[in-house]
DNA sequence: AGCTAACAGTTGAATTTGTAACTAACAAGG
DNA sequence: CCTTGTTAGTTACAAATTCAACTGTTAGCT
């Protein structure tokens, strides 16, 4: 039978998961009350927003699958961008089931806005670290979001 | 007028809130499915189950505070726990607003069960890092999560 | 062509969360 | 004692998320 020999000092405030949870939450919260405030926007339709502001035209599903966001809730954040004449929906003349988003003048204005807001916000936060630092913690990062 | 001279290379991907939510909802999915599967329990309920399995006999404003998860969140989740009997709730005698919570005999051998699997769990996450790596993020991490 | 399966996206009902107002309990000043 | 204010925790209602079933469309097989 084993005992805890070892790892004795495992803590909930140690466990990657828990900890990943509370850093995101704490470093997201600034940046959801600008985009919030500013334009009305849920997290899922700031994602979306930067996604075509970043990669152009693309349909509902490719956003779905890069930024691993269930279906319904894309489709009802287009809806919203949509509705708030942020984004175009063009229908796939030779395959109808597509549909192709892209932002409108309005959303690319908002899109460059809040763009530039993360940037600086992305900077301040990770100038408390070092720039080997920095470059270690986004590829750790990238490592476990995409470990799948 | 200033244009993108710097930074150009900015990316959603590169984001900071936004990588840590990716690695968080990717990390976190598996463990999810544990204590859902295995104890119906709810994130915010295992995470109060932890809170008393580690830290011991305490109120829900306590476990609130310590793991910044509104208050209201933390009553749901004290009513469920309470009502599969995992945890016990007694009044204070002196002052009869605060209760101290505190895990039934089910409630440890569900933390135990569970505080087993994340120990594993973050073993496994973290096996892909070296240890100085590890203790790095992890520091970083802290300092993101807590700095307010 | 006609049938079946797959696919993109939507919708509705049930859960879960967030916000604000609430209850019950105590403290402190008059 | 009796206000007034504060605190711990709950509840009600609205907003958001999840899950499953749905529509409309295409592909592939026979």
């Amino acid at each position: 039978m084993m005992r805890d020999t070892c790892d004795e000092t495992f803590e909930l405030a140690d466990f990657l998961p828990y900890l990943l949870n509370q850093a995101a939450e704490a470093s997201g919260q600034e940046f959801q009350t600008i985009y919030k405030g500013r334009y009305g926007m849920l997290r899922t339709e700031w994602r979306v927003l930067f996604h075509l502001g970043i990669y152009g035209r693309m349909t509902a599903k490719e956003i779905g699958e890069r930024a691993v966001i269930h279906k319904t809730k894309v489709s009802r954040a287009v809806q919203k961008l949509a509705a708030r004449r942020f984004i175009t929906r063009e229908r796939h003349a030779a395959d109808r089931r597509f549909e192709y988003l892209d932002l409108t003048t309005a959303g690319r204005a908002a899109y460059r806005d809040l763009h530039e807001v993360a940037r600086q916000y992305d900077a301040r936060l990770t100038s408390q670290f070092s720039a080997e630092e920095t470059a270690l913690l986004r590829s750790m990062l990238k490592r476990l979001a995409g470990g799948r």
